[in-house]
DNA sequence: CAGATACTATGACCAAGTATTAGGAGTAGA
DNA sequence: TCTACTCCTAATACTTGGTCATAGTATCTG
């Protein structure tokens, strides 16, 4: 069984070294496993690993995509309902890129991104900006719990309105703010209260 | 005269063609410029845009590379002093895939990012995480604008710290904020103060 | 020893190119 | 009108990084 013990070493080893650079090619493969081209082919198949150029196209197509996502909505997580002016519901799920390494905890920022975000959209303003904001982080969030923020315009004086979001996950609260933002008409306009 | 100019019409619109679509192989160009699959080539060399997999390839090391200096660090910005427990300074370059498209303005929640996670790292501990957070956005930020932040701990009682950002754009304050860090033995701890 | 399993080798084929050379079409100037 | 020119197309040989099928060798194992 001395082959088999090599050939399942070998074929871990194969994955990950793509893992690590997707790049690289057949010929590269075969001269790291010091086998022969056609056992690395083999042993793709075997795995389901599809060639080189068909990896770099997926990660392009994925970058783009991911990159499309973020950039073209303003809005960080899925919005699901809103009313302008009023209130609003965005859901996000988490994953493991937003979280730290070690725990798997996510990073504060994304679930402030959520809220933030949400909050901006729901004044009813050609150009709305965060002026301040007093959040709460009420328990961690693991990597790939889903977080629904649900936020309310609480206030409203002139240009300035008070909008309280409350993140959850299956009912429970994870996170509290209040964010203080303010409708401008010009951009550099005076942030201040 | 005509044929001049049909030609740098046709090489303006490949261009743009292969722009918004960087996966188009020459075979389709030729279909979508009437022209021949020769004549794509001559014009590719012509304005010195690679093949279609050396774009794709392009593309997805980009991708990686850009997913590699987020995620690998755990710091947003680059961390240029740290004292730990006490001090630390990060600097942030920021462009237009951190703004809103019609404003140029960067999104809150980025300068929210850089300056949480200093805070965060600036705590002595295993896991440290954000409990409350209070900020306040003095001016708007304009994306390529250099973000300075600087942040101290002022206060500490057991596991919980006290942290204060400053972030400066040229000596000018952008945004100060005060985050309550815990320093958590293990996760799931209560984050109540 | 036979048979299975693992590995290597070979050859035909493909997509999407590069690089080069050659030739036809239209146009502009002498 | 002829010539020279650019522009476009075509044809050919070669490259990379594969797929697919098929055959041969090596090695172990019952």
């Amino acid at each position: 069984m001395k082959a088999k013990l090599r050939k399942s070493e070998r074929l871990k080893k194969l994955s990950k070294v793509i893992k690590e650079d997707p790049f690289i090619t057949d010929r590269e493969l075969a001269s790291i496993l010091r086998v022969s081209i056609q056992t690395v082919r083999l042993d793709r198949l075997e795995l389901g690993i599809p060639e080189s150029r068909e990896r770099t196209r997926r990660l392009a197509q994925e970058a783009t995509d991911k990159v499309k996502s973020v950039g073209t909505g303003e809005v960080i997580g899925e919005l699901i309902h809103v009313e302008l002016g009023q209130e609003g519901i965005s859901v996000m799920e988490t994953d493991k890129d937003m979280a730290f390494r070690r725990t798997s905890i996510v990073r504060g920022h994304h679930i402030f991104a959520q809220a933030n975000s949400l909050a901006v959209a729901l004044v009813d303003a050609e150009i709305a900006l965060t002026g301040t904001a007093t959040v709460k982080y009420l328990r961690p969030v693991k990597a790939g719990e889903r977080l629904v923020a649900r936020a309310k315009i609480t206030g409203r004086n002139n240009r300035k309105y008070v909008v309280e979001v409350i993140t959850k996950i299956n009912r429970e609260d994870v996170f509290i703010g209040e964010f203080i933002v303010f409708a401008v008409e010009r951009p550099g306009d005076s942030l201040d209260a």
